[in-house]
Formats: C-alpha cells, sequence, structure tokens
DNA sequence: GCTTGCCTTCGACCGCACTCGAAGTCCTAC
DNA sequence: GTAGGACTTCGAGTGCGGTCGAAGGCAAGC
C-alpha cells in the first residue's frame, strides 16, 4: 500500500517474534545519517518532498535549517518523521496527530492525553483490522464462487 | 469504524467457522422487504439517503421507482447496495467498483476481468492488513513503554 | 562567470467521496 | 383544501490530504 510501509516490512518481519518493531529502531537499522537532506528522507521514507514541506508547514516537524537555509534532518527530525508515517499508514488523522505532537510539545503533565489518544487510535485499528477482515471474506468468498453478479 | 459494518459485523461472526459470510445471506438476515423506500434502505445500510442517491447517480445502482417517481429498492438493488458498501468499507475505490459494475452489465464474458480485479483488490486488503498490524505493532509498543516523545 | 540542479517560499489547485441546499412534487391526515 | 413531511432533481460546496507551479536563491563544476 505505502511505500513507506513496502520498504519498513521486511525489517518488521526480521524481528517478528520479539518485541514488537519500534520506530527507534527501524530508524537505526535503516541508514539514518546525523544529517541529511529532504531528498534523503524523501527517499527513506517513500514521501514526496512536497509532502514532506507539508508536515513541515502544519506543524507536525520541526526541521533545522543549514547556513544556506535549506532543511537538514537531524535524528530527530527522521524519527518523527517515520513515526508520523507509521501512524497515516495506520489512517489517523492528521489532525490526531498534530494534537499528539501538540502535547510533547508541551511536555511533561499531557501523558494520560496523549495515552487516550494513542489508545483510541488503537482501537480504531482494531475496528480497521475487523473491518478489512469482513471485507476480505466477502471478496474471497466471491473468487472461490465466481459465477458473478454483484448483488450476490 | 462504518456504521454498515458495524451493523453487519454481529451476523458475520455467528457464521465464523461455516462458509465466509455471503452478503447475500447478510440481506436475507436482515430484513429486506421486497419494496424498500430510500429511507429504509439507508436506515438498513447506514448510508445516508444523499450517498445512496449519489450511487446511483454514478451508476452503481439502478433504482426502480414507484408511480410517483420515488425510488422503490428491490432485493436486487439492496444486495447491489450492501455489496458496495463491503468494497467501500474496504477502501475500495468507487471508480473500481463502477468498473465491476460495468462489467457485470456487459454480461457473460467479462468474467475474467471481473475476477483479477477481485483478486486485485484482494491483494490491496492483504496488504492494508499488513500495513495495519504494523501500526499496530507500533502503537501497542508506544502504548507498554509509554514514556512519550513522538519520533521514538 | 555561467549553467545545472537541487533547494527555498508561497499560494493555488486537485481528486476523492461525499454532503448539502434550493426549489419543486406528491401523498397523507386533518 | 391545506399543512406536513418525505420525496424528487440539480448543481454547488466541503474536508481531507496532499500536489503542483512559479519565481527565485545558492553552490559546484566547467
Amino acid at each position: 500500500m505505502s511505500v513507506t510501509t513496502d520498504r519498513l516490512r521486511g525489517l518488521i518481519e526480521t524481528t517478528e517474534g520479539e518485541l514488537p518493531s519500534l520506530t527507534v529502531e527501524l530508524v537505526r537499522d535503516l541508514e539514518v545519517h546525523e544529517q541529511m537532506s529532504i531528498a534523503e528522507v524523501a527517499e527513506l521514507t517513500g514521501l514526496s518532498a512536497h509532502t514532506l514541506r507539508y508536515y513541515e508547514r502544519i506543524g507536525l516537524v520541526e526541521v533545522p535549517r543549514d547556513a544556506a537555509g535549506r532543511r537538514l534532518y537531524d535524528r530527530e527530525a527522521v524519527g518523527r518523521v517515520v513515526f508520523i508515517t507509521r501512524l497515516r499508514d495506520s489512517d489517523m488523522p492528521i489532525a490526531a496527530i498534530a494534537r499528539y505532537v501538540e502535547l510533547v510539545k508541551q511536555g511533561p503533565g499531557t501523558e494520560p492525553e496523549r495515552l487516550a489518544l494513542l489508545e483510541a487510535h488503537r482501537d480504531d485499528i482494531l475496528n480497521r483490522l475487523r473491518d478489512l477482515q469482513g471485507a476480505l471474506a466477502v471478496v474471497d468468498y466471491k473468487i472461490t464462487t465466481y459465477g458473478g453478479s454483484c448483488g450476490s
């Protein structure tokens, strides 16, 4: 589905059976340099440079600049982008991600709300999984019994 | 997630272990009368009347009318709508659904393409499932180890 | 010193899937 | 016969998440 996920999936699968995969680990495994250009981060994440600028514009990441004003993603910024990508891949709305990031910015004391946000999202994912499994059953049935009207 | 799925989920779960659930069975189990008004179909599927008209407008369903020109959904139309809803719940794009419906309209001979369409969509669903499971692992990890920055 | 090419900002635009509003029609109940 | 409510068509508007283009800056290589 998403390019990012395709790129990261292998890494996840290699750690299966161990702890659930961790963005930080993924970032460590992928080649993250201390300073990355927007093109490199785009290449790394599968997002377009446009999208990366967009994420910054709406406040999801803060990205340091070089002397000439060009973006130089540091390890933290890259980690953030990868994390956001993960959440987007699971259809978390940008607004919710923005809220989460906002809470992180506000610092300690906001953990309960952050946790609540993640738990709500976790429920969304579980529902989505069930939806998809249901739909998969229908499509599979259609495929295996293929005769093919479309109201049946 | 979707209202329709919420309503139908129970029915699916009751048939677990048997054959994969079938739209036609769902339709039989839900109370489908021979003639239903748009309001009744909306109530049944969880779609809005607006959305039902929209689906018809773009050619996804043909709906009979009564003498006064009002929509009177018959069993076939209702089945079609439920099937479409299932596909939409799994994020199949309207355009692909429209293509499928088009093939059904064209009648016999189009089965191979229909099948290919369904199989492609099946692959999409499987990828989506993997994406979601990956994202779930990340979110779960975040929740269980909760300390909370967002690049980690 | 000039071309090449990636970078910058900014605002406008796009595609998807609805969603809504206006204006009018038709049946039912009073 | 008239008020109410659910229906009709049509076209326009909305929200989301990007996506793009224009106009210009800066550094490296020729």
